[in-house]
DNA sequence: AACTATTCTTGCCTAATGACAAGATTTCTC
DNA sequence: GAGAAATCTTGTCATTAGGCAAGAATAGTT
């Protein structure tokens, strides 16, 4: 099937024996969400991770004043892990909403703890998702510190422009940490 | 001894068997190092994790002036893990230096992986570890974005006074993303 | 197509922070 | 404890980005 490819994408090169990698495969679940739908709401535990098949993602938390402020965009194959509340069992502060119609491999908790119990590579595949999520935030708090907004704008544009063909200027505004008004003088600069 | 008492504070209390406790226990190797002393260095692959028994550490990388960006301070009891370089063996941006005289424990990746495989509850702590890291900085990410300098100055003052006991006021400014002119005047009005 | 809601741009003014440099203060070293 | 080095403060001025509000442009809805 079409929508596995990224499944085998994702876990089929990490040196698992086959029949352990079809145990793996069959712990997800498909699940579909419409657009504007919430895929994690605030104050819920996060049930499942998930990896996307196809949409677009947008997660934000709220400020002080109640105002969205967007934290990542997920595209095609991203893995959609909230690891505070997925692993800890705690309410979440994030909210995760579909900004197209999305299709989903979902996994739980109790069967990801299962296979990772059992399989090391798939507990190396996830250890590499966790690093990988911990670098990239690095960066872009670096980023935030060292470079000017026109700066991180010019790098996001350039490193994951999918996103720039999906998302409203007013939340990659938000992401990079200004004003829509101020993106959109730096856009009229460029 | 004295100094173990560390370890049984971490590791003592994740539901280990006694022998097993003991294993874990018997991977560390004691370190120290002087004030002044790279822990690690940018460039170099980090060869193990640390706690820190006793002592403070700051971390560091260079911008692309060269200037030094703080990025933590570590003290007693904190756990030290560059997770790019150590699970990925990659070179490290990186740099942990010694701000006064320091011992630590220390283990290497091949004993934390066999570890890792053989005890549930290590991985356990292991992984509840990684994740505490990443909301931290998911935290301050979102600090930098909606709060303005003198608020984070205060919400550091407060959570982690410590810091302020031992750092510059230099390297605390860089770590709240500010030169150290600013925070100054910010501490005037205060 | 007409209406509404949302997004995006722009202008004007203000606030926050940086850059640079000069002193003051503290710490370190011999 | 004298001198050097690093740290911290302060002043002046420039730059960046925010707040607010009014239009323009776009998308969504019936």
């Amino acid at each position: 099937m079409r929508c596995e490819g990224i499944l085998y994408k994702e876990l089929g090169e990490i040196g698992l024996k086959q029949e352990d990698f079809k145990t793996i495969i069959k712990g997800y679940k498909k699940i579909k969400i419409k657009k504007g739908d919430y895929l994690i709401k605030s104050g819920s535990i996060v049930k499942g991770y998930y990896i996307l098949i196809s949409g677009f993602l947008r997660s934000f938390v709220l400020d002080f004043d109640g105002n969205e402020v967007t934290t990542n965009f997920m595209v095609k194959n991203d893995l959609i892990l909230e690891e505070n509340s997925f692993f800890m069992q705690m309410p979440t502060k994030e909210n995760i909403i579909a900004v197209e119609d999305c299709v989903l491999w979902m996994k739980d908790l109790d069967t990801f703890n299962n296979h990772f119990r059992l399989y090391e590579a798939y507990r190396e595949w996830g250890r590499s998702h966790l690093v990988r999520n911990l670098f990239a935030l690095k960066e872009r708090t670096f980023s935030m510190i060292t470079d000017k907004a026109s700066e991180r704008y010019l790098a996001l544009l350039s490193s994951r422009p999918e996103i720039f063909q999906k998302a409203s200027l007013k939340h990659i505004a938000s992401f990079l940490g200004i004003t829509d008004s101020s993106l959109s003088r730096i856009r009229k600069e460029i």
